[in-house]
DNA sequence: TAGCTTTGTAAGCAAATACTTACTTGCAAA
DNA sequence: TTTGCAAGTAAGTATTTGCTTACAAAGCTA
């Protein structure tokens, strides 16, 4: 195989690994696997990754980067609140039905061996989803529109059980499914709980 | 070891099952350390279950059988659907909070090694408890109390993730945690949704 | 008690695992 | 052109995996 830069060896190792769990299944994750899938020899791998759970990590902080930044901006942003959550909403939709993978990355992982440093970093990632959530309807509630007397941890506690349910449905029927109109029903029962 | 009859031995080695899955990961549930778990040699496990996956099968079928049936009974009673909803949500909350590493099991395994049967299980399991929650929701429009122009299949699907997350809650900050509390809070949220 | 089935086990199997080693090749700076 | 490092690899390593085999003993039935 012809040379290339680590860096452009390590973002083929990580789409490869997602490729594979979604298609084939965490099992089949072998560094074996791993190298012919891609093409090149198992030896390389570990030229690119010090070890097999160093990929993972870093498929995890680019989570944290692309998605979560994504969110923060949206949350952040100086619009008001219910274009706020349904923009939220959508985005967190759209990644989770592009990204098949990666949920069941996370969860599975984290479970599986049990590892501290994982679930930290899974963690990590369930709560500051929550927290841009919680933001987002405290602004609401402070602006005026939406209910004072809500409980916003428990609110965003249902709403994060949406990407959730979500996620579970699509590895399960691993199929059809719209987006816009899935996210536009959730947004509707979700302003039902928040309005006055 | 003295001897056992098989069915006393089956249910040891399901109960280490999951013991082992919460406590160490799905990493360390090998049948060399299962043995060791349960005090038993490893040829002894395969005297009882033809195969590794088949213990995980029986436990799926235990699932089904003993915690889908409880559900099912609260769905289907006489009484009326907003108590019916309120049973059925505390039963579920309390199920998973003294079961932990079920749902970790059926996930962990199904994303694991993308086994057709077990994913079909899984689905089984998933849709068996969203389509009770829809009976008892249409049940209450039927008898005039809910609002007609809910979207059920959308609150079923955001019912659900109340469960799971919580399920990943409790995962990852392996905690404290009061059900009776959490599943009072959640079904205030969503008679908000239902009344009209 | 004799015969047959069930339960138990130690030892071993082939296959798979993550990772290493020893060596080759490409490339860029001096 | 030479020198040195980065990238590539085939062929290992030791360990772990799910499962089998061959045999011993316990218990039921006649």
């Amino acid at each position: 195989m012809e040379r290339q830069s680590t860096d452009i060896r390590q973002e083929q190792i990580k789409q490869a690994v997602l490729e594979i769990i979604y298609t084939d299944g965490l099992k089949n994750l072998s560094t074996r696997n791993l190298a012919s899938h891609i093409g090149m020899s198992e030896g390389s791998i570990f030229r690119h990754f010090k070890t097999k759970q160093d990929i993972i990590l870093s498929i995890i902080t680019d989570v944290q980067t692309e998605f979560i930044g994504q969110l923060r901006k949206i949350a952040t942003s100086v619009k008001e609140p219910g274009l706020r959550l349904h923009e939220y909403l959508c985005a967190t939709v759209k990644y989770l039905t592009v990204n098949k993978g990666i949920t069941m990355l996370l969860f599975s992982e984290a479970s599986h061996n049990n590892d501290a440093d994982l679930k930290n970093r899974l963690q990590q990632v369930f709560n500051q989803q929550k927290q841009l959530v919680s933001k987002i309807i405290l602004d609401g509630i402070a602006s005026g529109t939406w209910d004072e007397s809500v409980p916003v941890e428990n609110v965003a506690m249902l709403y994060m059980g949406i990407p959730i349910s979500l996620n579970i449905e699509l590895v399960l029927s691993g199929g059809e499914f719209h987006p816009d109109n899935f996210c536009n029903k959730m947004m509707q029962l979700l302003l039902k709980i928040l309005n006055k």
